[in-house]
DNA sequence: TTTGCAATATGATTTAAATCATATTTTCAG
DNA sequence: CTGAAAATATGATTTAAATCATATTGCAAA
C-alpha cells in the first residue's frame, strides 16, 4: 500500500515521537537501528521529515530528532503518507484510467470509493499520539 | 494500490470479457489499443492471464482472448490481483514489519484491519459479470 | 499443404525506487 | 577556540518494475 520509505518514515516518527514523550531525543544512528534501516537512508528519509515539518531537529552534540507535545496531536498519519508518496492512494484510479471520476466512473469505482474514503479517514484521524499510545501499554509493538 | 502491471491486467480482462459476452474473440493487437498498452507488454500480461487460466485463448487465424460464460461469474477480482500481486495487499504488515499479526499487532494494525478486510471483500465478491454490466449500461468507462 | 494470422516464449532495455557512500555544516562541551 | 557529535546535502550504485523487441509455435482456411 505505501511505499517501502513511507514505511520507514512512519516507522522513524513513531520511535521519535515515542521516545518524545519521555523528553528525549533520537540520534540517526539510534532511530536506523531500531527501525532496521541503513543509516544513510534513514538519514533522507529524516531529512525529508523534518524539511516538512513533521518531525524537529537539533543539530550538534547533544542533539537529534523530536517533536514537541502540540505535534503529536496536530501530526496526522496522512501527513507522513502525503508526503513520501504523494496524493495517489486518495485519488489515482485503482484502474490506473486518467478520466476516471464521480461522473465518469470505472468499472471498480463505486465499489472502491468507500474503502477508500474509510481508508482516507483512518489516515487523516490518527496522530501520533494514537500510534504511540498503545506501545507504552504493551498493546502494539514496533519489532522487526 | 494495484502495480501497473496489474492495471493493465484488470482492463484487459474487462475487454475480454466484455467482447465475450458478444460472442467474440479479442486479438492482441486490438486489447492492446483498447487499454492504451504497448503491444509487447499486453502480450505478456494476457499469458499470464491464460496460463492462470483467468481467461482462455486460441491460436491461430481467427483466434484471439476471450471468456466462457461460466467464467463471467466465477473470475474474482481478486484472483486477478493475487496472480499479479501476490498476497501482499491482504498480508502484509501496512507498515512494512515483518512480525505484525494479530497478536502483535503494529501501531496501525488495528485501525487497518476492517479496512483491508473490506478491501478484501469488495475484490473477492466481485466477478466479471459485475464489472462488465455497468460498461453496456453507460453507467461505467474504461477510456484512459 | 502451404500461407498468413495469432498466441507463446524468451531476452534486452529503460526507468524509477531503493539503497549505499561521502563530504559539509552546525552546535555544544571542555 | 578546538574537537567531537550530530544533522544536512549531494551524488553513486544497486535492484526491481515497467517497457520494448524478436523469434517460435500452433491453427485454420484456401
Amino acid at each position: 500500500m505505501f511505499s517501502k520509505t513511507c514505511e520507514y518514515a512512519i516507522r522513524a516518527t513513531i520511535i521519535i515521537a515515542s521516545e518524545s514523550q519521555l523528553g528525549n531525543k533520537v540520534s540517526l544512528r539510534e532511530i536506523a537501528r531500531k527501525i532496521d534501516s541503513p543509516e544513510s537512508f534513514t538519514a533522507k528519509i529524516l531529512q525529508k521529515l523534518a524539511k516538512n515539518k513533521l518531525v524537529e531537529s537539533s543539530k550538534g552534540n547533544g542533539g537529534g530528532f523530536f517533536v514537541s507535545k502540540e505535534m503529536l496531536s496536530k501530526v496526522k498519519l496522512g501527513q507522513i503518507v502525503l508526503v513520501f508518496d504523494g496524493d495517489a492512494l486518495y485519488n489515482r484510479c485503482s484502474l490506473g484510467l486518467q478520466d476516471c471520476s464521480e461522473i465518469k466512473p470505472c468499472p471498480f469505482h463505486n465499489q472502491y470509493k468507500p474503502i477508500r474514503e474509510q481508508l482516507k479517514k483512518a489516515l487523516d484521524s490518527t496522530d501520533l499520539t494514537n500510534l504511540i499510545s498503545g506501545l507504552k501499554l504493551g498493546e502494539t509493538y514496533l519489532k522487526i
